[in-house]
DNA sequence: CGAAATATTTCGTATGCACTAAATTCGGAC
DNA sequence: GTCCGAATTTAGTGCATACGAAATATTTCG
């Protein structure tokens, strides 16, 4: 397509199957990632993933084993880790300075992560005065490519009652789900407690900012805390 | 390509030939925007203009007249100058809330134009006052569509000498032209005397801000004057 | 008015990205 | 140890975008 692009050469999708394999490689503790994983993920045919990782693998950007899935290269992790830098300063510039809702800018993010220049996210970064965070509570990496992943983190449908923590992170994608986890009060750097977990998958019940409140185990695997 | 887009479908591509019609049709008086002119303004082969074209005739949005060139319909007009709003906003905000040099403001626009919603946009353009006109004095169109192109202007290279008048305009797509016409002080709003014209194409000598200067006339003749 | 010059379009080709359907391979069950 | 189901890749298509070369239309000029 020879798209509008920066001049680092990479498409958008290519940007956005590499960013997949990054937070895939994250989530299942260093097993490579699969085709059916990135497919679902990224929302796109299997088939489609498969050519997409043959010229990735081309690039040099991943290794990929036929049948075995992939794994990101060094070269293709600090690639992967540029186009989050660019996403998560322009999600948190876009909250801080232009007032976005944080439940509307993941896609708007989403967009202009592949045509925004480091300069111009150096410089949103910079007026932002280097937040480590983005408005989700995930990690910003640095202009040379440094992440704190931070210690990995529990769902909070994994705890039991009784579990104390503080939200550090919430899946960013869905908007539907931000409105209402913010409705409920539960955002980062939000402490709860886990007040009750109703049986055979039932509701979990968590007292946050003096209120009880109810959400269910799906919701709730969506947040992460410590 | 199926790009990451904003949901009104355009490509990339696509918007910046509107953009381009829009603009071959205002400089060239009333006259049919010719595949030739296109192709030099999008560095493009002449075939590949010629394959754009039909898609956009296809879409409504131009009016292609096979061999004699083509024209804004009223929808292509709107969809271009959407775009141009777009343009102007982000490389208004870059250079008054980023600090970026207007040298080099046009390439990022460039890009960022075809990804930025039109929200973000509006909130850009309400943080900086909904400006009327760009750093390089290109007027930009309202939310509505409404767009003052100001009096056609004349070109710097077009003046007398003892022509006296005010820098309207200049022409933004070249980074090393703005570095030097602002080393010159040739920028919007301010204010020359022409004082001399060298014969056969030789330089111009102005007097900017008590100096007087010397251009030729080819880059006088990216300036516009009133 | 016809011929040369020029502009434009058509044709054939390539790349990237997406799909569905069909083949292939893997891994686990028996 | 073989077979079956699931995952994966291959094969075949289509679209948008680009190109160069060839064909065609228009314009200009003698």
């Amino acid at each position: 397509m020879t798209a509008v692009q920066r001049t680092d050469g990479l498409t958008a999708p290519a940007e956005d199957c590499l960013k997949a394999v990054y937070e895939l490689e994250r989530a299942g503790a260093g097993a490579p990632v699969t085709t059916n994983d990135l497919a679902h993920r990224l929302a796109l045919a299997a088939a489609s993933v498969t050519g997409m990782v043959k010229r990735l693998a081309g690039l040099g950007l991943i290794d990929h084993a036929r049948y075995h899935g992939v794994r990101l290269t060094e070269q293709g992790r600090r690639t992967a880790l540029r186009t989050l830098r660019r996403h998560r300063v322009i999600e948190t510039y876009l909250v801080s300075v232009l007032g976005f809702g944080w439940d509307r800018v993941h896609a708007e993010a989403e967009r202009l992560e592949h045509s925004a220049s480091d300069e111009l996210v150096d410089r949103m970064a910079t007026a932002l005065g280097n937040p480590a965070v983005d408005p989700h509570g995930a990690p910003i990496p640095t202009r040379e490519g440094r992440i704190v992943e931070g210690p990995p983190g529990r769902a909070l449908s994994d705890l039991a009652p009784g579990d104390r923590g503080r939200v550090a992170r919430v899946e960013d994608d869905d908007p539907e789900r931000l409105r209402y986890l913010a409705s409920l009060g539960i955002m980062p750097g939000v402490e709860f407690e886990l007040l009750e977990r109703a049986p055979f998958g039932g509701p979990l019940t968590v007292r946050v900012d003096g209120a009880a409140r109810q959400l269910g185990p799906q919701l709730a695997a969506h947040v992460v805390v410590i």
